[in-house]
DNA sequence: ACTGCGTCCTGGGGGC
DNA sequence: TGCCCCCAGGACGCAG
């Protein structure tokens, strides 16, 4: 599941493969794969037919082309979609949509988007201006990532997240989900953080102190760090980079997808609990719940 | 405002 | 062997 490194990942491997190219044409295969464009088929081939590929950027685990004239061609993985490059074209049963390219920086004709679960979809947009650059105006609601704010540890924007994040009573793990207090963090990350950070995942944030808080985020961002050194987490074939090519961190996994299995600190068998409908794994010996948090019986 | 659950989708795997 | 049901989950919509 593409969550920041995966998504980062992919976003280098098309700046090498992509940019100065020009886009040709397009297919569209699946118009479930573009359901956000408002004009739907005919007005996503007119927005990105004839640009040229500036740059490529990344929010959270949000991605796009940037065009260079106030326009781009937004990507969300979803769970299972991928963006290959190819140097010729590749029949693949879940093809939803394929770019044609010219120009590119080496023998790149193609960009396929592949997307078996179809959660995933393109978009072309318009960027707005903003304090951190360029974004499109259709992600202005998606928090700064969570990278950002560790290389932001104590400015005002991270202060905010800590805030926004200590002021809620959910449980901290689902706010970590949430894209528009932190983003790029998805349940894989989220489950390794707070493993890190020893904090029970269903502890509501307003029962932590500000530096578990502080430690919950900067563990996310360690290990999605860790995790984007070794080329993402690739439980399958669902995720790859732009290359086609699996990540390795799934080996240095601690707690998700290890439910039984000792916890690599203690020994405790690793725990599997189902939290707003999300598989969540935690050690129950170093990740207890604060006193405040505990059921009262 | 906040909270939490349902929905979308597909293929793999478990169970009978 | 074959079939059916359940499971995985990111983002968003909606109800309470």
């Amino acid at each position: 599941m593409p969550e920041l490194p995966e998504v980062e990942t992919v976003r280098r491997d098309l700046a090498r493969h992509l940019v100065g190219a020009r886009i040709t044409g397009a297919e569209v295969w699946r118009e479930r794969s573009i359901r956000q464009q408002p004009g739907g088929r005919a007005e996503f081939l007119a927005e990105v037919s004839g640009q040229t590929i500036a740059a490529v950027s990344r929010r959270g685990k949000f991605l796009w082309l940037d065009f260079g004239n106030g326009t781009a061609l937004q990507a969300h993985l979803g769970m299972s979609g991928q963006l290959l490059v190819r140097a010729a074209p590749v029949e693949h049963p879940h093809l939803r949509v394929r770019l044609w390219v010219t120009g590119a920086p080496d023998d790149t004709t193609a960009l396929d988007f592949v997307d078996q679960r179809t959660f995933g979809h393109l978009l072309a947009v318009e960027l707005v201006e903003t304090e951190t650059g360029m974004v499109p105006a259709s992600l202005s609601h998606i928090a700064p990532d969570a990278l950002d704010l560790l290389l932001a540890a104590g400015t005002p924007a991270r202060q905010a997240a800590v805030a926004a994040i200590g002021r809620r009573g959910t449980a901290i793990k689902a706010l970590l989900l949430q894209q528009g207090l932190v983003s790029g963090i998805g349940n894989i990350y989220a489950d390794e953080a707070l493993w890190r950070a020893r904090i029970n995942p269903q502890a509501p944030a307003s029962t932590l102190t500000e530096a578990q808080i502080e430690e919950a985020l900067t563990a996310a961002a360690t290990v999605m760090g860790e995790s984007l050194a070794a080329g993402g987490t690739s439980f399958d074939e669902l995720y790859v980079d732009a290359l086609g090519r699996s990540g390795a961190f799934q080996h240095h996994l601690s707690v998700y997808g290890r439910a039984g299995e000792p916890c690599p600190r203690c020994g405790t068998p690793i725990a599997k609990v189902t939290l707003q409908g999300r598989g969540t794994h935690f050690c129950p010996a170093c990740q207890v719940l604060p006193a405040a948090a505990a059921p009262t019986v």
